[in-house]
DNA sequence: CTACATGCAAATAGTTTGCATCCAT
DNA sequence: ATGGATGCAAACTATTTGCATGTAG
């Protein structure tokens, strides 16, 4: 039950996607959450709830209510979290397939972040798997390094 | 620069070890310190500071110095630092090489942990490295799934 | 003695929750 | 209308810090 690592990460997501994905669950489309989406969709890379709410059009929301939506979002599988072990949750768009997930690699001096197509191997994940007797398999993965600025 | 992936953990650590670590930088060896060591050596799983606090004799010590003797105790590379990605940070003495290093396979629903021998595979970690031309790569890899009790 | 270690209280930081009010459907 | 959504304040959790006091070397 692994997730295959292909990168199909060019797909935009429709905004119809969230509406379908609402609506089914009877809830509601409302200003501050297409304006986080929006806002997600813009961010390059995995955000803090904080830096969405700064990237948000002012006073538009509460904190408290970008923190909800990450909640809400996370569930519907919309958003993706993403931990690199700075004791900060970050939150990054799904594009593409649901089943597609990639890794990072963060500067641990400037924080640059990369994203990676590399994946850990199927065949290693399912040997362990086989190993524990653990079933649904899934991995955190994120790579620590210097980036090429930081080196001189 | 990566580390290798052998696992000689049957080594146990000697209190000379602390005490040799700790001269050399002037530190002090303490009830507290010693008592944690003890407790860490006992612990078969990376444990978060306030398990380590609960199974130290009572009174002991403040949960603070626990804290502090785990900043201590990473920084002299006695003790390493895991994140399951629940906002709490545990801890696991390193037995055997300094070098060595291990990843962990966590039940998502008992919270069993078991110790892996797989690792991410050395190569494809150097090809990152060079494909990024970040240096001195490390990564950070957990497993989760659901272990054969929890599955009936 | 003297620098390092500890306890206690308080501060931080991130995140969650309670509750009254608001609004999309 | 009405159940979900939001704001605001407050609670929580993990972790860190300031400072006066204690103690290993």
């Amino acid at each position: 039950m692994n997730r295959k690592c292909h990168h199909a990460q060019s797909k935009p997501v429709q905004l119809g996607n969230l509406e379908e994905k609402l609506h089914s669950r009877s809830l509601k489309i409302t200003g501050p959450r297409q304006a986080i989406l929006e806002v997600m969709r813009q961010e390059r890379h995995p955000a803090t709830a904080k830096e969405i709410m700064a990237a948000l059009p002012k006073g538009i929301c509460d904190l408290v209510t970008v923190y909800r939506a990450m909640h809400l979002l996370e569930k519907i599988e919309l958003v993706r979290r993403f931990d690199f072990g700075d004791g900060t949750a970050r939150f990054e768009l799904v594009r593409g397939n649901t089943e597609d997930h990639h890794h990072h690699l963060v500067c641990t001096a400037c924080s640059l972040v990369v994203e990676l197509e590399e994946c850990f191997p199927n065949a290693l994940e399912q040997r362990i798997a086989q190993t524990s007797g653990f079933q649904r398999l899934s991995h955190r993965l994120e790579f620590f390094g210097i980036c090429p600025k930081c080196q001189l």
